[in-house]
DNA sequence: TCAAAAGTGTTCGTCTTACACCCATGA
DNA sequence: TCATGGGTGTAAGACGAACACTTTTGA
């Protein structure tokens, strides 16, 4: 197939990489968005990201973007769709490519402000603002992804750099599948799943008594489906 | 954001479509090569796909290339990842969408040669060649894809326009999945998969006593995951 | 000593696995 | 009537759900 740059029909395309970056506080799923400075959409809420460089992968982009627009780094992120709606961008043919990951919002002090950013924030899951672009149904979709990938990887683990008790895993799990678990059931299917480390540490939660400290394994074995 | 166009860091970047298209015949499973018949790659194998049109959805463009490649309609697809290596492609930079799709192959009559194509042809994946761009990578990710995909959705459908019988479909799924089962267990855990519907026809398979043939339901919900 | 939350074990029912015999048909 | 594969049931073990009491600590 040659390809044929000066047909219209493939001329003026582009690629954008869009994190939606999530956190767990207390209890409450937030995940990030920004408030752009810049056209179109412009004083929009949306999420972090924007074109992919040709000199950069996917992944990387989406990780400049994130440095870039809210000052965050570290973070592990995974993709999960793209979203090539014909009319997503009003400028010109614009295909994203969806990326999920997670963070301690303790451990970041976000940029409110930069180049292209007027401001942003963490919103509750209850509160999302109509979002610039399709970002909306980038949001849904990243929201079912991130339930599918709490049970079978290491996702959660920058959540918990330091490691985390049963209970405020618990906690966290409730938050993000909402649903209630029973606390002696929960701890043996989360031990099942091995994905965690015992560090034979203790540490303080919501009550008085010390809980068990647990560390998310490095890397995660595929497991059997059939 | 402002996209800029005429930064070259986002100029000239293009989105390919490529379905990786498979079939069972007789417990072999297959994939559709295409041999190119232009620049670049020309002479190489190639799974089915190309530049993505600014008029046509992912999926649209995914089912316009196979039509026009190999003649091909009628099949559902599944997107399942982005690729986006720097260099994937020896043009400009293009992102591949890849899809995964199943076929009866008895029921196609592939195009062996069209305009952009000078041979089709169906391969078992214990031979495959090396392929265009990162075909090879995408293939082996569509494998994979494959095998979660057909214990939780109707994919395997289209395999069967006319239903299928319980031995036929151990057989195709062993093939899948690389593993042999047992007959019984198989059956009941097929059945539980909620993934068929008993006809209350009988049709012939392997052996002279008349099987019953079941049919994919054309809508599946999604289980819960925990 | 009390309140608050952490930690643990058992029973019951369901699902998974392993396994053997009868049945319908064509040759 | 025999060979070929199709169809079925059951027992044992693994896993998930429901459930109550004891432990540690700080106030």
């Amino acid at each position: 197939m040659k390809l044929e740059v000066n047909n219209k029909l493939y001329k003026n395309q582009g690629i954008h990489v869009i994190t939606c970056l999530f956190t767990v506080e207390n209890g409450i799923v937030k995940v990030l968005l920004i408030k752009r400075k810049n056209k179109p959409f412009y004083g929009q809420w949306a999420l972090t990201g924007g074109a992919l460089y040709n000199n950069e992968s996917l992944e990387y982009g989406a990780y400049r973007e994130l440095k870039e627009k809210t000052g965050i780094t570290d973070v592990n992120i995974k993709q999960f769709k793209a979203f090539g709606k014909i009319d997503r961008s009003p400028q010109m043919r614009m295909v994203a490519i969806g990326f999920i990951g997670v963070i301690d919002s303790k451990r970041v002090q976000i940029l409110r402000e930069s180049r292209n950013t007027e401001d942003a924030d963490w919103f509750t899951l209850d509160n999302i603002p109509k979002l610039a672009y399709d970002h909306n149904e980038i949001l849904e979709d990243a929201i079912i992804e991130l339930r599918k990938e709490i049970i079978k990887s290491n996702i959660l683990k920058s959540l918990f750099p330091d490691g985390v008790t049963m209970p405020e895993l618990e906690m966290t799990y409730e938050a993000i599948l909402n649903k209630k678990f029973d606390r002696r059931n929960f701890r043996k299917k989360m031990l099942g799943l091995d994905l965690l480390i015992d560090t034979n540490k203790l540490g303080k939660f919501g009550g008085n008594k010390p809980a068990k400290i647990y560390k998310f394994k490095e890397v995660i074995e595929d497991k059997e489906i059939f």
